[in-house]
DNA sequence: TTGTGTTTTATTGCCTCC
DNA sequence: GGAGGCAATAAAACACAA
């Protein structure tokens, strides 16, 4: 347990500031001090060390910066309560625009499944046209064999069904991003925003979202028109799992990872017409799969 | 100067682990 | 049961616009 807990007492800083001390202990004694620069400096170069802290290193560091081992705890706590914070924060951001750009590529799908919906509507009917008594056939139509429009108005359909599944799936998505937005947005949330919108996106199936375990590089979705044919993707490389905070400032956690490191989780979006969002990071240049990791 | 928002330091209560 | 971690919160210190 925390020494001392529940017994308020004075603060003390550097032994240099002790005159100072004993004003505020005779005058205020249970202001709070804040630390020096140097003192936060050291305690930050620590924290980067290891941002958990043993009894003995404690100790040594309290004894160097003349803290109570108690202050030293508390900095640790609050520093770790902070990394947390601004690590949440920033996948949050990497989440919240890897789904806009996935939006992106579910408009253009639509509009994609919408045209394809037109092309087997006139199709159909050619072939209509085309089994009719012979003078009512178009120049347009006898262009076409039959067995090609058959081919071409069958790929269409499955296509079709195919966006038809994956805009449901993205709708479903669509409305738990929204919810987790208000819900960060919202202070004194518990729990993890991000995790629990990755969490609804692995749970909206439809082949755009899979788990895979870090040992595994390769992963395989449904796709193509039938629904039994695989794609393969191989993973990565995944730069660094999550960037823990403050590149911004000293960056301090470089390398810090807030997710186990067996866990790896990715979303992938089928692509069969070459919609395919340009992400900075996590593109796969083939025109097949987008993802996003942590591990 | 003062009101207000943000950051930092510290406490409290609960939980888990050994 | 004690030690230590975390979430929630209080309150002082600080920053800054009006």
């Amino acid at each position: 347990m925390e020494e001392g807990r529940g017994v308020k007492r004075p603060f003390f800083t550097s032994p240099d500031d002790m005159l100072e001390e004993e004003y505020y202990d005779e005058q205020l004694p249970e202001k709070k001090r804040r630390l020096t620069p140097e003192q936060v400096h050291l305690l930050e170069r620590s924290f980067e060390e290891e941002n958990k802290l043993e009894p003995e290193r404690k100790t040594e560091l309290a004894r160097k910066l003349g803290l109570q081992p108690r202050q030293v705890a508390v900095w640790f706590q609050n520093r770790r309560a902070r990394w947390k914070t601004k690590t949440l924060e920033r996948d949050f951001d990497r989440l919240k625009a890897s789904f806009d750009a996935l939006r992106a590529d579910h408009d253009a799908l639509l509009q994609d499944n919408h045209r394809l919906r037109s092309q087997v509507v006139t199709l159909t009917e050619k072939m209509q046209d085309k089994e009719a008594p012979e003078g009512s056939f178009g120049a347009a139509v006898d262009a076409l064999e039959p067995e090609q429009a058959a081919a071409e108005a069958k790929a269409s359909l499955a296509n079709a069904e195919e966006h038809a599944a994956a805009a449901e799936a993205f709708e479903v998505v669509q409305q738990q991003l929204h919810v987790k937005d208000e819900e960060r947005l919202s202070p004194g949330s518990g729990g993890s925003a991000v995790l629990d919108a990755r969490d609804a996106l692995l749970g909206s199936g439809c082949g755009l979202a899979g788990v895979v375990d870090s040992s595994v590089d390769s992963y395989c979705f449904p796709g193509g028109a039938g629904g039994d044919e695989y794609h393969e993707c191989v993973m990565g490389p995944v730069a660094g799992g999550i960037q823990s905070e403050e590149d911004d400032g000293a960056g301090s956690d470089e390398g810090c990872s807030y997710y186990p490191d067996d866990a790896a989780v990715f979303f992938a979006a089928a692509q069969g017409h070459g919609h395919h969002h340009t992400d900075d990071d996590d593109q796969q240049d083939d025109g097949q799969i987008s993802y996003w990791m942590w591990n």
